[in-house]
DNA sequence: CCTTCTCGGATACCGGCACTATCCAAACAC
DNA sequence: GTGTTTGGATAGTGCCGGTATCCGAGAAGG
């Protein structure tokens, strides 16, 4: 398969694919000669997680690299692998430690965690990205004073449970090292959007429901 | 409350402040005389969501402005002013119909929609902003070979409707009609923030309770 | 063999977006 | 009355995802 047949499989366009390539998002291909290199079916699932990133799941490209630069270290085992490609993911500004809302929202991220029993994640929280990204979201909340508390949020970190034991059976299921963790990746990423239009849709319907069409 | 203090108080620069003036997300102050405008406790508040909503939440500025204009509606009553706001969050690109991901896609989204009972959304699914970014994102998982199906969705689509139904009962309890309309699409774009953090950290949780932390 | 087309890599460039810096004249502060 | 501060207008900045252009090396056709 040559650049112009990836491009025509994967419907990317030939420019943006040997973007991607300088970026360092998708590995070389197998060079024939001066002027052709060979790509083959890794490629193609490459690009479109890629794609699916980038596009769905508005990761900025340089995160992206960052986090298929782990995806594809074959030094770590699975399990770090796997926690240094999500601890890539996000990159939301640092809290303001200043911040009264910001303290409130620590206090009852920490009480969740305890209630949750996610000891592990206790003892992570100084480091872990999720967890700086969770107190600076609930902190956002309470500046507009939505009462986010631990009892409020905890129904929904038992469901995100449920939902990341899927994800890991699901990524358990796969063939390759590579493909385990590339499908966790895409579980954490591309199931946001699934869950922000299910949450607008419900809104949707419930308040056609309250108050009528009309 | 004159700019220099609006700025103080909610941390946002003037330059930035005078940016959103421009852009319409922020209605002017009273003008006092030809140098000098007051501001209120409205206007902070305003900005305070602003902030949330562009910051927190990742909403394009023109975007804002637009569902803060149907916020500020005062000619619509409620549902349509929260429907119409609602509406105008989402910019997803338009699903290639050629693509047989997102036909898949499309069925599977109205077969869950019947499971789950929502007649309304699945009457209004050709119009609806949230439905069409739902195909979207199912379909780029499907190419992706996750099968998500209606059966897999549906939890989740009833936990999102359990959501609503808060995020509506929260609405209710705001004192005024603008303040009712805020609290709901503040409702729609924060909640996402708080999701995917609980979502990931509990990917790190599982992860480290099935295969150790090293 | 010679022409013409296509290939892939390097480089410069583009458009959008969220701000930000500068300038200005009016008006307060002392 | 003089220096500082105010808010509005305008132009500029930095980043980011992607695109257009140019190039010399091969492949394709006669």
């Amino acid at each position: 398969m040559r650049l112009a047949d990836l491009s025509e499989r994967s419907g990317v366009s030939t420019a943006t694919i040997k973007y991607y390539l300088r970026e360092g998002l998708l590995p070389p291909g197998r060079r024939i000669n001066a002027t052709t290199a060979e790509y083959d079916d890794g490629h193609l699932r490459r690009l479109r997680l890629v794609r699916a990133l980038i596009q769905v799941g508005r990761v900025p490209v340089a995160t992206a690299r960052e986090v298929l630069a782990h995806v594809d270290d074959d030094s770590l085992g699975r399990t770090i692998r796997l926690g240094a490609a999500l601890w890539a993911l996000p990159q939301d500004p640092e809290p303001d430690e200043g911040d009264p809302a910001v303290a409130g929202a620590r206090a009852e991220v920490d009480r969740l965690l305890g209630m949750l029993g996610w000891e592990t994640a206790r003892e992570l929280a100084p480091l872990s990205p999720a967890h700086r990204s969770l107190v600076v979201a609930v902190a956002a909340l309470r500046r507009l004073d939505f009462p986010w508390d631990a009892e409020l949020m905890a129904p929904y970190g038992q469901l995100m449970h449920e939902v990341a034991r899927r994800d890991l059976d699901l990524m358990e299921s796969r063939a390759s090292e590579a493909e385990k963790v590339e499908s966790a990746v895409a579980a954490a990423v591309l199931f946001q959007p699934v869950l922000r239009a299910l949450h607008r849709l419900a809104q949707e319907e419930e308040s056609a429901r309250r108050y009528g069409i009309e």
